[in-house]
DNA sequence: CCTACAATCTGTAGCCACTACAGATGCAAG
DNA sequence: CTTGCATCTGTAGTGGCTACAGATTGTAGG
């Protein structure tokens, strides 16, 4: 196989396709300083290579887990330092599980309350509407 | 008790304190027509009245269920057109309802794969931080 | 009545993480 | 060489606030 020779670089079009992230996105990326600039072709037409996608799909995994730009970014500082890191990442990641338990927690309260008011919401009763009660006058 | 005299215009410091909503929050709420204008101060400044504070605290409560600011302003013209409309906001908080269960799913599926994340990576894995590999290769 | 000082005023800009244009170029296939 | 898609830059919008700056107003104490 000739894969191993130099890979021809993408233009964004293409990076965009191969990551799964948007163009308009993969360029924000570059103007927040998450996805260092290219190089570009005559035109000024950006030339990816493996490692823009690489990165970049690093980055959209730690989106997808729910990592804001800023912990990414921290991410890519521990990961790029050469020693390993674990510490902090686990530190990072686990006040990451903290929050977005604390998220699933307040979610659930909502959503006991939001049954709460649907149940009481039935076609018989039809004197007043329980949930406009209930926002009117707290619960 | 003289309370049932009609009662003295709130300036909207007293009413952020009476509804604990943030004075910037009441003001950004009558520029976007969520809350009516208040009539003024010889020197412009906004007097509130009891009605004001119903709004205000049905605008509160309906946020803290998580309502969008457009789901309140269809509430409140629901409240207001007179009829019940019990079936409308019954409809609006069943959506709302599957809105929340949706976002509480993937915050779970969030969940585990952070768990897994941190669980593998123990003190004792030396030679690479099992965090940097999920995030470079996938899962 | 005057003086402090607190409260409120308007208008604007910032936050996060994108997304959506407009209008001007570049590039590659036929 | 033409056609038509891809890409370029720059700006503005989204939701739901929050944070100023700088000017005015309201009010309590002396």
């Amino acid at each position: 196989m000739q894969t191993r020779s130099r890979a021809r670089p993408l233009p964004i079009g293409r990076l965009s396709k191969t990551t799964g992230v948007n163009i308009e996105t993969i360029r924000y990326y570059e103007r927040v300083g998450l996805l260092p600039a290219p190089p570009r072709s005559a035109g000024r037409h950006r030339l990816y290579d493996e490692a823009h996608v690489q990165r970049l799909r690093f980055i959209r995994r730690s989106r997808e887990l729910g990592f804001s730009l800023d912990d990414i970014r921290a991410l890519h500082t521990l990961a790029d330092s050469g020693n390993v890191a674990c510490s902090d990442t686990r530190e990072m990641t686990l006040r990451h599980l903290a929050d977005v338990r604390g998220k699933i927690a307040s979610l659930r309260k909502l959503e006991r309350a939001l049954k709460v008011m649907t149940d009481a919401c039935q076609p018989d009763s039809q004197r007043s509407c329980p949930i406009l009660d209930t926002l009117n006058s707290g619960w």
